[in-house]
DNA sequence: AACAAAGTGCTTATTGGTGAATATGAACAT
DNA sequence: ATGTTCATATTCACCAATAAGCACTTTGTT
């Protein structure tokens, strides 16, 4: 179960560490693929097998399916964690996460999300996670 | 699985690198022909044969079906990695596609496609992939 | 035959990815 | 407090991938 919240920093050729505590639930080698508010979600392989299979039944000739399929599969890339603990970010990643430096890398369970620090903190502040609205959801879901 | 995005660029003569991280998944000897939504589509050996197979299945009967086969098959070359990693790209195919110099290579699964940048670009920003479409497709395939 | 256009191949410079070495800093034990 | 260990940060050097320019070959045209 990939859990907490990390804060480390991008080297000068843009790569990040993983933090020790996910190492072994993502795996040696993991997928990042561009996510939805701005972040990058990271996929373990059994993880995103699991996706590629579903998005290889999409019909071609459905545009819809057409875009789906290229905003995930172009997005991606198939990451490998170095002797170091590190691994690299494609360029075009970080551009669409607009990372620059100081980078906040979350657990959510089956996936972890890779953020711009700041677009994290800011992300929190806002209203869309007031204790309120989460406890509504909360009992939405039965919790 | 061809995944990830990557920006090269046309020679004088309407050559193009093919990305080291592809090479191997589209092999030596790979066919590209017209694809949809003004992009290049480029397959495998095996899923030129695989696409085929299914473009036989298609009623001749009808005159969509016989447009859309066509469409596919008249466009279709095959291309060879030379020693250096390039492949050209007919001219007739460089016109249809509207290349220039500037060129995004993205793997999206069974078959890379091959855009003009600006064109890419433009795609994206669209509202193709607004979140929320793409938050809907998630949940609809269960991740 | 002469020329132009298109295609092929080589050579060089540059960039960016990769690995090694070292430094810093926190957590823990003595 | 001091030393030890582990995780993370930083820097440097090297190598592979790509960009770009040029020259030669082939083909088709006049």
């Amino acid at each position: 179960m990939l859990i907490g919240e990390y804060e480390h920093s991008l080297d000068a050729k843009g790569r990040l560490i993983m933090p020790a505590k996910l190492r072994e639930d993502i795996g040696e080698k993991f997928i990042i693929t561009k996510g939805l508010d701005g972040c990058l979600f990271g996929f373990s392989q059994n993880e995103w097998t699991n996706f590629e299979e579903k998005l290889k039944t999409l019909p071609l000739t459905n545009k819809n399916a057409r875009d789906f399929v290229r905003f995930f599969l172009s997005g991606a890339t198939e990451c490998e964690i170095d002797k170091q603990g590190r691994f690299l970010i494609a360029s075009n990643l970080r551009e669409y996460a607009e990372m620059e430096k100081e980078v906040a890398i979350i657990g959510v369970g089956t996936r972890i999300e890779i953020w711009n620090k700041e677009k994290w903190k800011k992300y929190n502040s806002d209203e869309n996670i007031s204790a309120d609205a989460i406890a509504e959801n909360m009992t939405m879901l039965g919790i």
